[in-house]
DNA sequence: CTGAAAGCGCTTACAG
DNA sequence: CTGAAAGCGCTTACAG
């Protein structure tokens, strides 16, 4: 492993000179031995250690990507949170940082994967809302949340306008004649992003002389989409349209409905929420809302990076445009 | 921040009692000061520095994935590679390993994700056979590919059989009386997961006298699917099946058949690879050969983790089986 | 069982 | 413009 040390025995000077030479501290170093020293370390293959630099400096580059691991499977099977993922390590590693990715259960692993690698700041995915408050008091260092609805002040979060997405899905429901209705999502809490969901749908819905009955709201997390979609078909009357809180859930209804015989959207509409594949339709056909997740990305890490350049610019938050894309899994009554 | 030297300090003791005991070298310390440092340290959330011991021990407990990154959008937009990684990460983190994600295009990148952070290991998703040579001489940690078709002695890979794969997907259109099929990919060389499951697949119509055609294979990486279908369902005669390299590819497939009014099967028989979802199926209803990503992914962290125990140990090769799953989107001729 | 010294590879801060 | 000293937080190796 070539060292600066190396470099400077062979080069003649002083470690601190190549130091200087490599971190194109320009006019700190004449600009021949620079040049020299430059050549002889890219004919050295050195390498600079990143573990002594952040000891020494106490800036480690490191951005910390922390996603909400939950019982349900791996969240990278959810395509919103892989895509988003994705998006983000391009981005941060154009601007030489290095992510470092954390499946996180309990909050204390939070701040140990933060403090013990000296992270520079963090992303957070998921909902992390009844932590936010200890995360800032334990980590003071720039961190960006996503689809946050905690009323903590002066945080950073990138979201999208959730509860606009519920009317969407509603108006597109009312307007092909759907009186019945029903919603399905991961329902906990009467807040965040699912529950903005519901509420714009079941606000739109009451608006229009069509409220959405109590037990036409399934949480998918108690109950596998199989079961909801059999029990919801039993009805009388029977929802002719549902909204998948995303377009992940939406895809188990599809299943779902294969399997028990039921055809979309003759049997029953559909509506989803994230359009992941954006220029396609991952489902095919499948009317959903759009939210725009590399725009998304580039936003949060937007704010990160500028974080990460003057800690005292103030906290952002944006909140995203949604947008109804219509295909063919709704059909009119 | 809480380093070692507070402890020390406070519990009025050497740093190396303190380190001792929070290390657990049982009987190098008394267990009764070593409880009490324990009890002190987590009073006073002590978080280790990593770096520090990292540069100390020569060991950062930090494995890089390397994924390579194309022109071709967002990796992680294949489902495939989304799914892979966030198996390895549940894997690797259960083990207390920190996960560094790296997109790499060039080769001189990986080297220095390498190296600059000092990983004790290294797992790669893609092709990278062409550098892997370079990549073990110029980094002498335990590395695993996955899918590599190199004939580089002593490599530790997992692939899975993409010949036999190939020859399933033949079968399976043969027995439903297909005899004119095409084949989609995105081929580059005459090497690798893809032209291996395209050689099983022109054997397999060979031996069963109908062979496949040099124009119907074609290549994704320079045409859109959507030019590709208008292409085949052009021809005289026109194929009746697809073997598609990947489900992901397959969708596309699904999308353009869709804008171009074509249906499947009806028109157009598909089959394609990967079985992303496993239990349920990321495309409706399509037939598809499938591999066991989760078990993929427990192999290739596996046998990196017997390296990283033992470093002697020798390399491991696996090939994990595949399987044809039916479902309707190949039909009778 | 416990500690003082030296070092990992780098940088900051001070001299010259 | 260049360098010697000290330190980042930890551990290895040697004494006792």
């Amino acid at each position: 492993m070539v060292t600066l040390k190396d470099i400077a025995a062979k080069a003649g000077v002083s470690m601190m000179t190549v130091s200087r030479a490599l971190n194109g501290n320009q006019n700190k170093v004449s600009s021949e031995t620079a040049e020299r020293i430059r050549a002889l370390a890219d004919e050295m293959g050195y390498i600079p250690n990143s573990s002594a630099r952040s000891l020494a400096v106490r800036s480690s580059r490191i951005i910390a990507v922390i996603i909400r691991d939950t019982d349900q499977g791996n969240p990278l099977m959810d395509p919103y949170t892989s895509y988003f993922l994705g998006n983000v390590v391009q981005i941060l590693e154009k601007q030489n940082y290095y992510i470092m990715v954390h499946f996180i259960r309990d909050y204390s692993d939070i701040t140990f994967g933060l403090r013990s690698w000296n992270a520079q700041g963090a992303l957070f995915l998921g909902v992390f809302d009844n932590e936010i408050r200890q995360i800032r008091q334990d980590n003071q260092i720039p961190l960006v949340f996503t689809d946050s609805y905690s009323n903590v002040r002066q945080m950073s979060n990138v979201g999208i306008d959730d509860y606009k997405g519920g009317c969407l899905a509603a108006e597109v429901l009312l307007s092909h004649g759907h009186r019945h209705v029903a919603f399905c999502g991961p329902l906990s809490g009467d807040t965040g992003v699912i529950a903005e969901r519901l509420k714009g749908f079941s606000d739109t819905l009451r608006k229009n002389g069509c409220p959405l009955s109590q037990d036409q709201i399934y949480n998918i997390a108690r109950i596998p989409a199989e079961k909801i979609l059999d029990k919801l078909l039993g009805c009388a009357p029977a929802p002719t349209g549902l909204f998948a809180s995303s377009d992940h859930i939406a895809w188990q209804f599809y299943n779902a409905a294969r399997k028990l015989k039921v055809s979309i959207p003759e049997d029953l509409s559909i509506v989803g929420f994230d359009d992941i594949a954006q220029d396609q339709s991952m489902i095919l056909g499948l009317t959903t809302i759009r939210q725009d997740i590399r725009l998304k990305a580039e936003q949060t890490c937007g704010i990160l990076l500028r974080h990460l350049d003057s800690p005292k610019s103030p906290s952002e938050s944006q909140i995203l445009d949604v947008e109804l894309i219509e295909r063919e899994s709704v059909r009119f009554i």
